[in-house]
DNA sequence: ATGTTC
């Protein structure tokens, strides 16, 4: 594709006419400077092939950090009628609830001066990092079916973290309409021994700082200050959520024959939302949503427990608090404005953030004049972003904004690039101290792997579907 | 993303 295939509707903003069986034109958020990048990738062809399933509303959206994914494009955003409409696996991904969490401590820069190995080493053997990692915490069936139902709740429920963690994520960490019964014995079995672990590739638990403020109101509200000391974690369902996707293809494969539903790609299989298929997976995704809001609640309260250990501080002292945890691979039953009315939707954001706007009741009272928290992870060595949404989301992308940098190398360019060299150490040199469980995973996670985040980032903010309140730089990091 | 899986 080339950018004469594109309309421009404005300077961040890009339309893809309705062709062929399209029932919808495709938008894609980018500068103009992004275009090329993004051209070169058939990312925009799967969001053309998004436009053709049934029941879609207004547009098959796409934001500027995407890129080729599993049938729709990881950065993908889709609304479906409940009616008409459909639900697919490929629109939320294999890593279901795949999400972030950002907390933030009483603690300055410069009170840890000199103790960022101590602490990255401790984070790093209280957090189990890695392909298969497991063990820390081994739950029965029975009780992964309590797991499943009451999500970040369980976790708090047994001494992970505290209440006042809840009403800080996402959907307060648990979703209802879950269905235990629909998950396999499978997903179950790998899903016993993964709470509390953070995973591989892209995952990571990041100290940083707030290194600068775009907007003092929003981050006060949030209390962000300048040098405080902040957390990231990026992680997700691990191989529950990858056992329930992978289950349901086969499903939504031979769905999408007994319904005639045709498909320009058969990675977008999918199944009515009222059908016994569709509501099959619908259960299960959110039994796997669910986990993962578990999973990063444990997370949450090993980080606490390191940060003591490693600082020898008390708990009051260091003050780690959750700020806001969003999901970015989910698919949502939500309210929106469709043609001036009010309509439930069936939302799928797949490396997509929810970004309300101020006064939305889904949002801590504490933030409902800022807007909701955004949290954009960037690359190990540069910086991540803290947004808010915007009523202009509201309009135009179902409340919805980026999730991250994007990929601009393949792991295997990544991992070429790498070669010869010591990533860790070159991190070091910049100040920042990362322990990786192997040494492949840093190579593919080099930061030229991805784009600049705030090229992405600034995109958004010219498009109006977010605000920047704020930067955060990096200063350890531990990674599968 | 996942983990060694027809």
């Amino acid at each position: 594709m080339t950018s004469r295939d594109l309309k421009k509707i404005n300077d961040a903003l890009w339309e893809i006419p309705r062709q062929g069986g399209m029932r919808v034109p495709a938008r894609i958020y980018a500068t103009e400077k992004m275009l090329p990048a993004i051209l070169s990738d058939k990312a925009p062809e799967q969001a053309m092939n998004v436009a053709h399933l049934p029941g879609i509303i207004n547009y098959s959206l796409a934001m500027p950090d995407m890129h080729w994914g599993y049938g729709f494009p990881i950065g993908g955003v889709a609304a479906f009628d409940l009616q008409d409409g459909i639900i697919s696996p490929g629109g939320v991904g294999y890593d279901i609830n795949c999400g972030v969490r950002l907390m933030a401590s009483n603690l300055k820069r410069q009170q840890i001066t000199g103790k960022m190995q101590e602490l990255v080493t401790e984070l790093f053997n209280s957090v189990p990092t890695g392909v298969g990692a497991g063990g820390r915490l081994t739950v029965s069936k029975a009780e992964l079916k309590k797991v499943v139902r009451q999500g970040a709740h369980w976790a708090v429920a047994r001494g992970y973290g505290s209440e006042s963690d809840l009403e800080y994520i996402e959907e307060s960490g648990c979703v209802d309409g879950c269905d235990p019964a629909a998950v396999s014995a499978h997903a179950y079995a790998r899903g016993s021994k993964q709470l509390g672990t953070l995973g591989s590739g892209n995952h990571f638990l990041e100290v940083g700082y707030v290194a600068e403020i775009y907007n003092p109101k929003a981050a006060s509200a949030l209390g962000l200050f300048l040098d405080q000391i902040t957390v990231i974690i990026h992680c997700g369902s691990r191989g529950f959520g990858y056992q329930v996707c992978d289950d349901s293809l086969g499903i939504m494969d031979k769905a999408g024959r007994k319904y005639g539903i045709s498909l320009p790609d058969r990675q977008l299989a999918c199944a009515p939302i009222s059908s016994p298929e569709g509501q099959q997976y619908l259960g299960a995704m959110r039994c796997a949503i669910n986990y993962a809001f578990a999973n990063r609640q444990a997370i949450a309260h090993f980080t606490r427990m390191a940060f003591e250990r490693a600082l020898a501080m008390p708990p009051a002292e260091i003050g780690l608090r959750t700020v806001y945890e969003v999901a970015h691979n989910i698919a949502k039953f939500e309210t929106h404005l469709v043609n001036g009315e009010r309509k439930k939707v069936c939302v799928h954001r797949k490396g997509a953030t929810r970004a309300f706007a101020p006064g939305s009741n889904e949002i801590p009272a504490a933030y409902r004049e800022v807007g909701q928290p955004v949290l954009i992870p960037g690359d190990m060595g540069r910086y991540s972003y803290v947004l808010v949404g915007t009523e202009q989301a509201m309009q135009d992308t179902f409340g919805s904004t980026c999730h991250g940098a994007g990929r601009a190398l393949s792991r295997t360019k990544a991992k070429k690039q790498a070669r010869g060299r010591n990533i860790g150490r070159e991190l070091q040199d910049r100040g920042i101290y990362v322990i990786g469980k192997s040494r492949r995973t840093l190579d593919e996670e080099i930061p030229e792997a991805y784009k600049d985040v705030s090229h992405v980032v600034d995109a958004c903010a010219r498009a109006g579907i977010s605000r920047k309140v704020a930067q955060l730089r990096p200063l350890g990091c531990i990674k599968g």
